[in-house]
Order: structure tokens, then sequence, then C-alpha cells
DNA sequence: GTCCTTCATTGATGTCTGTCAATGAAGCTG
DNA sequence: CAGCTTCATTGACAGACATCAATGAAGGAC
């Protein structure tokens, strides 16, 4: 699982036949945010309105063990959609620029796109 | 599991803190789009501009078992993201209106919406 | 240097899920 | 009616995943 590239502008759903392996690609983003904990990571992060939000706030907010806060971060990191900043000792996250948009832009109806 | 109301409309991620519950609800969607043979259901009913497709269109296209493919259909009509027509010995499946809208108003900034 | 804090990683565990083969239910056709 | 077609459901199984507790790594404070 190297760095996957967060969707491709301009391949919209609703345009032509997916295969599996285009699927696959865009399954991998979507799973990212298929889990209820990285949705509220997410939504902290869009709260934040691009400023990085450091791990020890997402902790206390999730109500998780450490660990799996990290886990959770670290799936949003590979699926491209958010990104890491060390500071010292500490860890801070914000939301790739455009990234989530991407993901709308999937979405879309077959309509006139970019 | 009773039926999901489709994502309310004007409830992005941008907005208000995300509960436990509410992102639950969220995630019941999201994850009913996190598979590749789902999305590429998704993908046909799109293309299809509407009109409703038959199970029996689908299975050559994902090769899967027929079992398989009803099982994946259901996931989507029970996520509210497709609903269930019989003809006869045969059903049909569309996209229900406005049900891929609401998922992409969830991953809107957080600006003017609705 | 030693200690503490912060975070990442590992290992273990229980649950969920995608898949198939087999079976069941419901509608046509003759 | 009997047989066929189409689809849904069930049971089984392997793989994936969310979670925690425990451990490891790296930076600051003293």
């Amino acid at each position: 699982m190297s760095d996957l590239p967060v969707i491709n502008c301009c391949t919209p759903l609703a345009g032509t036949s997916l295969g599996e392996k285009q699927a696959a690609g865009l399954e991998a983003v979507i799973k990212a945010l298929a889990d209820r904990q990285r949705l509220r990571i997410v939504n902290m992060l869009l709260r934040a309105d691009g400023e990085a939000v450091c791990v020890c706030e997402f902790e206390p907010f999730l109500e998780l063990s450490q660990g799996t806060v990290s886990h959770h971060l670290k799936v949003l990191v590979e699926a491209g959609l958010v990104e890491r900043e060390s500071r010292g000792t500490r860890s801070y996250f914000s939301l790739v620029p455009g990234a989530l948009d991407s993901v709308r832009e999937v979405f879309a109806p077959a309509v006139a796109r970019c």
C-alpha cells in the first residue's frame, strides 16, 4: 500500500464505465471515510478551518485509547486526505487542501465537469 | 437496522460538532459506498441516467455470483441510496433521486449551504 | 546524563464483511 | 398442474478491521 494519490479530478462516477481497478482506487479513499471516528476527525479538521490540530486534542473528543486515535489518523494520511506535521514532540494534522472536494466531485451528476 | 433515512440535507460535516450518534448515521451511508463492486453498481446506475437497471445486467458486468450481486444491491437499498422495483419475475434498480447529492453535500466546505 | 511527555507501532482479540454454493420463493409458460 | 427462470436468503468461511494494552522511539526539561 504505497501512497495513494487522492482521487483524480475529472473522474466522476457518472463518467465512463468503472473497471475493477479504478473502482478499487476510489474504494480506498471512501473506505478511509467510512468510519464514524474518522468522520469525527474530519469534522474537527473542517471546523478548524485549515488550522492544524494536535493529536492531544482528538483524544479527549473521541474517547478512544491513544493508540487507536493514532491508527485512525494514519489511515486518513495514507488515503491522502490528511497530512501530518511534527512540531517538537507533538504531531499536528490538517486536511489536504482540495482532497474532500475531489471526493465530492466523484458523486457529481453527469453534467459539465471541471 | 431499520430503514436509514438518507443523510439529512443541511447537515454538512463542516457544521457543528459531530457526535458519536450522528457520525454513526453518516458512517452507515458511506460504508455502503465503500466497496468497489457497489461503486461499480452506482456507476452503472449513474450512467443509466435515471433508468432502472435489471439485476441480470449487473451480473455479467461485475462477474460475481448471483447471490453476491443480490447482497450488494440489498446493502445499497438499505442505505437509502438505491430503490428496488419488481416487474414480473425480475427486479430493477435505480438511484434514489438526490441521494448522492446529499452525500456530496456532506463534504462541502463551511460556506453557504442549501 | 535521567526522567517525563507525546506519539507510533506491535500483538492479540473479537467483530464485521465479501464471497460462494446451495436452497427457497415467486412469477411466467406450456 | 409441472417445469423453468429470476431473484432472495441462508450457512459457511476466509480475510479485513476497530480496539486495547503494552512496548518502543524521539524530543524537551531538569
